[in-house]
DNA sequence: CGAAAATTTGACATGACTCAACTGGAGTGG
DNA sequence: CCACTCCAGTTGAGTCATGTCAAATTTTCG
């Protein structure tokens, strides 16, 4: 693929919820990085600092944290028409709390949240598209508190199957688990309960 | 305390993040409606199409949601300077899934979401502002995420108490049990433990 | 094929839940 | 001012879900 047909892509999903003005693509198409990630290769790792942002044309990647006992959590997975950073590290302009992992070959477009930044003063109609972005996260963090508080361990796991079933295909169990809140060996034995 | 007295504390905040625009604080105050609410008192209830949001002056409010065996989970809590609405079913243009309860005596202004809104359009350069919002709540929403995968109960509690210790002292135990995603049982042996 | 990683399974420990009883304070009305 | 009620909080006993540790098995991939 070509930078500019994987810009297209992302152009392509922005014109879903705005019309696209005049020299867009272009500023989108000069601060673009495309890049091809193989499973297990890491593109944040904690205690850097954030410069970077990533929207996914296909694929999977996830951002995690380790406990001080060793333990992964699974923040967000991320697929197609998705984006990817450290949020919180960026929008509170500390150093990266995260790691993020590629666990499922994947296409994406690399930018500095300093050219998009500059997009968005350039541009500025697509506002209305960022804050549509950050409106999606703000559900789906909501969502997710939500199912932690009101269910269980296996009906968290039915609803994570269900809303996100490609992320389900990619995913390894251990990081389902790491997800949902439980352990491996809990989220194993919860499944061969399902029958 | 009189409307006008009352929008100042907003344009207050506000200031602290951008320029104020000439007219902006008129506008404000047109859309505005100052309220005084007592403890016990509900804003708004599971069901209802949410057309409002309010600013917190001081006092502090909940909103929850009761699950299926009738417990009842606390989403957030908000005290002086904080928003309080049903996020996502504003954002998802559905009718609410949460209540919201005044827990200790509170003034706030209130605002339909659709001025709000139309203040936006008409003063864009508080786009930052609001932008800021979002990322404050978003800020916080991953990190009651994070504290609830990687910290075990007594560990959050403390967290808690350390993070909102005004909240703390306004709240019931039950509220904060159910914050955190215990029952108040556990967090009232978990209190005892700490000496 | 063989090594390394992921998953599954078993045995056991434990944290948190439920149900229920009891305590203590706040508010109300006689 | 006391008696009563109501509700939050505490405490105890028993149960259950989930965690841990360790071993066995399966899958992945060089």
């Amino acid at each position: 693929m070509t930078d500019s047909s994987i810009v297209e892509n992302l152009v392509h999903w922005i014109s879903k919820s705005i019309e696209i003005p005049v020299g867009l693509e272009d500023a989108l198409l000069s601060i673009s990085v495309s890049k091809q990630l193989k499973k297990g290769d890491l593109i944040l790792k904690s205690g850097e600092m954030v410069k970077k942002t990533y929207f996914i044309i296909d694929g999977c990647l996830r951002s995690y944290l380790t406990d001080q006992a060793g333990k992964e959590h699974t923040i967000q997975f991320a697929t197609e028409n998705w984006w990817i950073s450290d949020f919180r590290a960026y929008f509170s302009k500390k150093a990266a709390s995260l790691n993020i992992e590629c666990i499922a070959n994947a296409h994406v477009i690399e930018m500095n949240w300093s050219d998009l930044d500059w997009i968005y003063k350039r541009f500025p109609t697509i506002e209305t598209f960022q804050k549509g972005n950050l409106e999606k996260h703000l559900i789906s963090l909501n969502t997710r508190i939500q199912s932690q508080l009101e269910l269980g361990a296996e009906e968290r796991y039915l609803k994570f199957i269900l809303d996100y079933p490609k992320i389900a295909e990619y995913a390894q169990n251990k990081h389902i688990a790491s997800y949902l809140g439980i352990s491996p060996q809990s989220l194993s034995r919860l499944k061969s309960n399902l029958e």
